[in-house]
DNA sequence: CATGAATGAGAGTTCATTCAT
DNA sequence: AATGAATGAACTCTCATTCAT
């Protein structure tokens, strides 16, 4: 159903998608779809949680590795950019619809996002504690959120980024001036 | 009606805002307001539009300054970011509801968006010329796209950055970061 | 559209009608009705309320007659009785239907009954203040709630009791039987 | 069944309890409940139906009195009331859903209430023919369906009269009256 | 025999849009 | 030129009923 649900928002948005066509394209019945769920926002709600769960899920098998120094934050970078990639729709639609959910859906999903943050906080922490950065707390959770964007700028500018370069190249490219940005930052600061 | 619709947009989103709302809330009959428009889509594109338009005539008049150097682009992000933060709200709904937009106007809206890049990678392609970045032209659009995006973030992640810092923080924090990232870049080239 | 309601519910009742029906037989369309509602329990409770207000209306204007006595007593049973066989559609669908009313609607056309029930053991309590029967205030709220309901059965048993009476012969009996009652009850206290 | 169907009518009504609720407090699952009834209307059919059968046998068990005259109508009505006041939930959604039935349910029901109505008269018919009251055939039939009436009214109006009344304050006062009504009749006549 | 997942017709309600005034 | 009553298509959601297991 969350497969379905995506797609179809993926192509008209969540509004403009009919509880019908949900379920149509689920494979089940109207009456069947309201089974699982309660009101067409849980659909939203479904979805959106399932996407954090798996990018969570990928990203965080990715983060055991056991690379040492700036790699490690490298290998991170290019890991999620790589996850975000291959889930280009899901991310997308979640990114453009997550404001339509209900408060109480909407906290929830933001804390999720807050945990995605203190996950890439805790790579780049990494490196400052091994001394191959230098940079102040504030300073790593902006660059932290920064790398997030940028990753999720993949899918929501794709009409104009995916056209300049194919993921590998992107990725190489950000990496290269997010990390001397911060190599560097130091000498600024 | 376009202040009113703006308004209207930030509280509830484009899909649950009624035509009524939007009359009322400019002032006009609903059937005043279909002497302006012909379709609810239409006040989506004018708010689009005038948002642009806006954010470009203020952007322009600020590239117009006469300093050289790294100065000139440090200057542009900060004008940039002073725009987007003085236009918050529109800036939100603006990134938010454009995927709404039928076809044809997005078309339309997204070539605005080019316009805006290419205004970014002009005054990074004057730093190129003046020598003192050295960026491929790959690199400068890169470039371009991180600086408009870090620029939408501060509205689309204000429930976390905004928390972090204040305006002037996050854009010398920012710029730091960038103009590092960018300087050096050539090396890891 | 209160008409249209009443003979809507007379044939299906409340549940059995839908809202387009209820458009449908006011001459609007589905829109339009509901600009004068704004739930289906709405239409219910407009229809109880015009029933209840001409009811009163009616039987207020009956009461100011000048007899006395036991006469005035009889007078006014007359004229609810009359009220009641003229508007029996109406009646019919009130007290059938009251109890799907939604709570707080359901208080407030409870206390027009109240004061419909009122209105009748003044009528009662002025023949025993002219000491023309004899009755505790107990008898007399009781006289009252009897006459009420032998007023309202002539439509809730109208397939049995109007196949028997016609409405004269109904009230003559009643009002024979209702008198010897009270002017006996002395007696039996 | 009945039971908790009745329970689950007196809170809600017919038409805004669902089959899985009526299955669900019966103890079954719906398939079950289906293997017992072809459609809703039917519970409501054998809800109306039990309560009937439950009132007349109590009923006519009480009727066997041998008090003579017009001990045996206070008695009979005494008897009825007491009835009516333990099964006041049953009685109360009887009187208020009976017209959802469909229309042959809804005749056999109503024979029903006419057998009922028949014993109330017989009961008045055996005082007549003892000549302890002087009542016309009509006037009869008429104080049989008050008699009636007035039962269910104990329940219909019970927001207001039990707060005035106990069920034996009540019968007294209604016996009282009814008796002096209905021996003087005859003088009235 | 009992179950409950599946169905889909149909309900109430909303709201973009029109057009007579 | 401005209004807002009127429209009805389209939406979300419910629930009586069925039937494969």
């Amino acid at each position: 159903m969350v497969k379905a649900a995506v797609h179809l928002f993926t192509e008209k948005g969540f509004h403009r998608t009919t509880t019908r066509e949900i379920a149509k394209a689920s494979g089940f019945s109207i009456g069947t779809l309201y089974e699982y769920i309660r009101t067409k926002d849980d659909v939203l709600f479904l979805v959106c949680d399932s996407i954090y769960e798996e990018v969570q899920t990928r990203l965080q098998s990715l983060l055991t590795d056991d690379t040492k120094g700036i790699e490690r934050l490298k290998n991170a970078i290019t890991s999620y950019f790589q996850v975000i990639d291959e889930m280009q729709d899901e991310v997308l639609v979640m990114y453009q619809e997550v404001k339509s959910l209900p408060k109480e859906a909407l906290s929830y999903v933001l804390e999720k996002e807050v945990e995605m943050t203190s996950m890439i906080e805790e790579v780049i922490r990494y490196c400052v504690r091994e001394e191959v950065v230098f940079l102040t707390e504030k300073q790593v959770k902006l660059a932290a959120h920064n790398i997030l964007v940028q990753g999720q700028m993949w899918t929501f500018r794709r009409w104009s980024i995916q056209k300049l370069y194919n993921i590998e190249d992107y990725t190489k490219l950000q990496i290269e001036q997010f990390i001397s940005g911060i190599t560097k930052a130091q000498v600024a600061d």
